[in-house]
RNA sequence: GCGAGGGUAGCCAAGUCUGGUCAAAGGCGUAGGACUCAAGAUCCUAUCCCUAGCGGUUCGGGCGUUCGAAUCGCCCCCCUCGCACCA
């Protein structure tokens, strides 16, 4: 249907205007008219309604039974440096969102805490006393501060409170700067010692149900601290996992009694292709007694295995040439193997002794073949020639298209010798993979066979594990990992080690449940929070180092660690107001469980513990009312952690109506392109954003650059950008305020129903909190109308008065101090935070009106093309609007169409039986031939809006004035089969319905 | 490897679920013009190729389904993030 009317505007509906123009968009004579306007100064209009909100109490919010309540909450804050544009972002949606729902009459509360727990603050503050001068350059020449003055901060509560309150750049700080409708009546910390008694609670709670477990853990330690390091803590190793090796332990044959060679490997499934062990030659090895058994390992591998809670004593020293030649029995298949000599056995890699499966380790086949080749050292280790060539791969594990996987890919890699250990690292990764992903265990694996191997693995580690012919060993994935401190790290079991049993099946069967009635924005995180539930394992929830609540019932110096003490804090934020007038020490078990489950009785519940039961009551009323929160804002890197244990513990904890309703996932920041963080300086100080943009630009962009789930990358010359978006926008309001003409005219109808559709749009965007979305609508495309309005001649003052009204109702939530301020120009009644949000009125859609506009700016387009084509300066422009007798065909077509039945001769029949038609039989067969084609393609609402009663002619000679603006030339209108119309050029034949023909000269 | 999310014109990004209104919204950048003594700002226009408004070639790559695909299916390539004691 191009032919008829190209549609330019999609569902969002914009109007691409296009012609040259030759007035301006708010021509001075007709508008401005020297109005004094105000320049939109950010500074001053934020201070001045930051102190109004503050001075009204704008945002603290009571219980109030006789209104729905909204309850939002965010990822509280780790002060432990700058307030940056990145925080601003997680910031600033569920303030759009808290300041969006109280405007639909939602009585809101959105609080904030601060998370000082852990230790990231203990570490900083430990760096300044140890004057670390790395850090305290970035303290004095990143963030600014004196040397006077960070010496002061060596207490973790004088560091936090100087992130928080003191510092220019600090949270608070940049929090009030930025507007935020926080109610700051419920601040709160993780280390208020009411809040630690609700932790206490907590857990007493999860321990009473059977959550919390001990048991042991391993950890990296540094032997010389004595101490559990974390990756802060770290020289060398940062990121660096640990590994769990499993020990298949081989029976030495004859003498010795029983010892044992514990082969340390990731693939225990494969001990049914072994052929030999290795061990080196020439490296150290001891004997050690342990558990009752003796067992030989590498020299390095005794402190090690003593680190794992093994208790041992080295019997005696020796070497691994000593045991070459001897044989071992191989669990599980029972088969004899010869142990041989390696020389890319590591001595200091777990046990320092190996397992050998040719078939599927290109270590040990090329190691074999090493060996196989190698005559004088057979003859040096007197190992048997015969026996020896006869060793080779035993395939177990089936891949399709591969015969044993560690010898095709020798082949590939033409691996020669074991000395090439980079190409044999990569072609042990390939075989890994490829087998893990792919394998399946082969017949001679017994009851295992036709398994696959992702698997066996589980499988057969837990049988030998079961059995006692085997054990666990944990090794880093990658050294060295060093101590701060220098010294080496090593793996370290923690024996009485807390966890909480994420594990366990009906808990999680619970979880997964809930998270199909939870809101998740965006909706394609649920899979990812299915799926984390299900690997979720126990959750080592204790830590000897950093700040935080006491594990109740421990006296050994187990503190919560600080994921696992910030899962129902949210809970907390509807006390605080109440609680923190109580002593501490008073809040008893008794007091929460009343609080949060409704059990027990106040009276005695105060008696016990001498609080007055009205505040119990209180406290009740509060937690009852706000309970559970509406939405929990968050970043999508908390999926796997912090998001799904709040789940948990709610569940746990809570009747499970409270779990939270929904759960709003933030992509993660960028700074021009680099990932931002606050300890490599990678960061745009909130404070810097506000004195350079302002507040609500600053809200603007992070709002407007992508959708809230989305990673975003903030850009400055897209913040200045924003910045002259809003100067524009403050102008255009006091032109339109300032408009004195007040005259009713066609457009009008158009733009009250253009405010209707973003109206709309904008309402329904903020729903799923696609502030994006909301914004295009509220501020980029509203405008955009508001110029198409004036530039075709609207100069409706109450109109415009109504559409501004609406627009910065619109744009409230978002820019809410300009808002406020042309609220105010308005003459708005009290806030325009506290205004309703703009409804849709239906009624007030035209969509004939919209249709008129489309028309012509399409027609304006086709105007601008043919002068920029011809480079035509048009003096007169002529056009021609389709004959009757074709808009009759036209609409013959069209209800063919709707009938499903549109063909070329029924249409052909259908129009010669009119005797209007019959005459221009001769064209007709072309034009109907285009309408067969290109009405079919047109979708349902194209279709309605042709079908809408427009009037081509009448709207062409009522824009007769608008177009000869436009282009600066004379225009006229003619049918085109007017017989007295100016046509030299004979164009008038081109018209068709909804696309008159054009002649410029 | 496992899991999740992506690849759209110079950049950001909408559109993909519900195939046709998509040469593909909007913003940015760039260019031209209007306004101005001038600069900035503002407003208008252009920004894949071609062209009296026609048409042509596009939406990571390939194949397929369909009258019709950025949108559906299959295969492949590439990017980002998470994988645990760390906030």
């Amino acid at each position: 249907m191009a032919g008829l009317c190209c549609n330019r505007w999609g569902e969002i509906g914009v109007i691409v205007p296009r012609p040259t123009n030759r007035q301006a968009l708010y021509p001075r004579s007709t508008i401005l008219r020297r109005t004094v306007m105000k320049a939109y100064d950010p500074g001053e209009i934020e201070r001045k309604w930051q102190a109004r909100w503050t001075e009204r109490g704008a945002f603290s919010a009571r219980p109030d039974p006789g209104r729905e309540r909204y309850f939002v909450t965010v990822a509280w804050p780790y002060p432990s440096g700058p307030m940056h544009v990145g925080h601003a972002r997680t910031y600033t949606v569920p303030d759009v969102i808290a300041r969006y729902k109280r405007m639909k009459g939602h009585n809101c509360l959105f609080p904030m805490g601060w998370h000082l727990t852990g230790s990231p603050i203990v570490g900083a503050t430990q760096r300044i006393r140890d004057r670390d001068e790395r850090y305290l350059s970035i303290l004095r020449d990143k963030y600014g501060i004196s040397e006077d003055l960070y010496l002061t901060m060596t207490e973790p509560m004088q560091f936090a409170d100087y992130w928080i309150n003191r510092s220019r750049m600090g949270y608070k700080t940049g929090m009030t700067a930025l507007g935020y409708s926080i109610d700051w009546g419920r601040e709160c910390t993780s280390l208020d010692p009411h809040f630690s008694k609700m932790v206490g609670w907590q857990y007493r709670t999860l321990r009473s149900k059977g959550l919390v477990t001990t048991g042991s853990h391993p950890v990296k330690f540094c032997p010389r601290d004595n101490q559990a390091v974390t990756d802060h803590d770290l020289l060398d190793g940062e990121g660096v996992g640990i590994m769990e090796f499993t020990l298949i332990k081989y029976r030495l044959e004859g003498g010795e009694g029983a010892l044992f060679l514990p082969a340390a490997t990731l693939r225990p499934e494969t001990v049914f292709g072994l052929t030999n062990i290795w061990l080196h030659p020439d490296a150290a090895y001891v004997v050690i007694e342990t558990g009752g058994e003796r067992w030989l390992v590498s020299r390095e591998a005794a402190p090690k295995l003593a680190h794992q809670d093994k208790a041992l004593t080295v019997v005696r020293e020796t070497t691994g040439r000593e045991f070459i030649g001897r044989r071992v029995r191989v669990p599980l298949t029972d088969a004899s193997v010869p142990i041989l000599p390696a020389t890319f056995v590591k001595p200091d890699h777990t046990s320092g002794v190996v397992g050998s499966v040719p078939a599927h380790a290109p270590f040990d086949l090329v190691a074999l073949r090493d060996l196989q080749r190698d005559g004088a050292a057979q003859e040096a280790f007197g190992l048997d020639r015969s026996e020896l060539s006869s060793l080779s791969p035993i395939q177990m594990i089936a891949v399709d298209g591969h015969g044993a996987v560690a010898v095709d890919l020798v082949e590939e890699a033409g691996i020669r010798s074991q000395a090439e250990t980079a190409r044999l690292d990569d072609a042990t990764n390939q075989a890994y993979k490829l087998e893990f992903s792919r394998g399946v265990m082969a017949p001679n694996t017994g009851r295992w066979s036709g398994l696959r191997v992702s698997a066996a693995k589980e499988q057969v580690k837990r049988e030998l594990l079961a059995s006692g012919l085997a054990d666990t060993m944990y090794e880093f994935s990658e050294t060295p990992v060093t101590c701060r401190c220098g010294a080496p790290c090593v793996v370290k079991t923690v024996t009485d080690q807390w966890f909480i049993r994420y594990s366990d099946p009906e808990w999680k069967q619970e979880v997964l449940d809930a998270l199909e009635r939870i809101q998740l924005v965006p909706p394609e995180s649920r899979t990812y929070y299915r799926n984390v539930v299900d690997w979720l394992n126990d959750w080592p929830c204790t830590r000897r180092v950093g700040l935080g609540t006491r594990l109740p019932w421990d006296e050994t110096g187990w503190i919560i660690e600080s994921l696992s003490d910030s899962t129902i804090y949210m809970a907390y934020y509807t006390l605080v107001p109440l609680m923190r007038r109580l002593p501490a020490e008073r809040l008893s078990d008794a007091v929460f469980d009343f609080v949060f489950l409704g059990r027990g009785d106040p009276a005695s519940i105060a008696a016990q513990t001498g609080l007055e039961a009205e505040a119990l009551r209180g406290m009740r009323t509060e937690f009852a009312y706000w309970y559970p929160q509406n939405h929990r804002v968050s970043a999508n890197e908390l999926i796997p952690n912090h998001l799904t244990f709040m789940i948990f513990h709610h569940l746990a904890l809570f009747p499970r109506p409270l779990c939270p309703e929904g759960i709003v996932n933030l992509g993660l920041g960028v700074l021009e392109g680099r990932r931002m963080s606050s300890s490599k300086g990678v960061v745009f100080a909130v404070a810097e954003a506000v004195e350079r943009f302002g507040a609500d630009v600053t809200r603007l962009y992070l709002m407007y650059m992508c959708e809230p789930w989305q990673d975003f990358d903030w850009r400055g010359v897209q913040a200045d950008a924003h910045r002259r978006q809003m100067e524009r926008f403050f102008a255009a309001a006091q032109e339109m305020l300032a408009m004195e003409a007040t005259s009713e005219q066609p457009v009008d109808s158009w733009l009250e129903s253009r405010l209707q559709r973003h109206v709309l749009a904008a309402g329904q965007a903020l729903e799923g909190f696609q502030t994006r979305r909301a914004l295009q609508h509220s501020f980029f495309l509203l405008q955009q109308d508001v110029r198409w309005y004036l530039r075709r001649g609207g100069r409706n003052r109450d109109l415009l008065r109504r559409v501004l009204d609406a627009w910065v109702r619109l744009l409230a939530p978002f820019v809410p101090h300009v808002s406020e301020e042309i609220w105010e120009m308005l003459g708005g009644k009290g806030f325009v935070s506290d205004a309703p949000f703009p409804a849709p009125d239906e009624g007030r859609l035209d969509p004939l009106a919209e249709f008129r506009e489309e028309y012509l700016s399409n027609l304006l387009g086709d105007i601008a093309e043919i002068i920029k084509v011809t480079k035509i300066g048009p003096r007169r422009m002529v056009l021609y609007c389709a004959p009757q007798w074709k808009w009759e065909v036209f609409r013959r077509a069209m209800a063919m169409a709707r009938g499903g039945h549109l063909y070329m001769s029924g249409l052909m029949k259908s129009a010669l039986e009119d005797p209007a038609i019959a005459p221009h039989s001769r064209e007709l067969a072309r034009f109907a031939q285009k309408l067969v084609a290109d009405i079919p393609k047109l979708s349902e609402d194209q279709l309605a809006k042709y079908a809408l009663p427009f009037e081509e002619h009448a709207t062409l000679a009522g824009a007769g004035a608008f177009l000869s603006g436009e282009f600066g030339c004379e225009v006229e209108v003619h049918r085109a089969d007017a017989p007295d119309r100016y046509d030299p050029q004979e164009k008038a034949g081109k018209a068709v319905p909804l696309r008159p023909a054009i002649f410029l000269e």
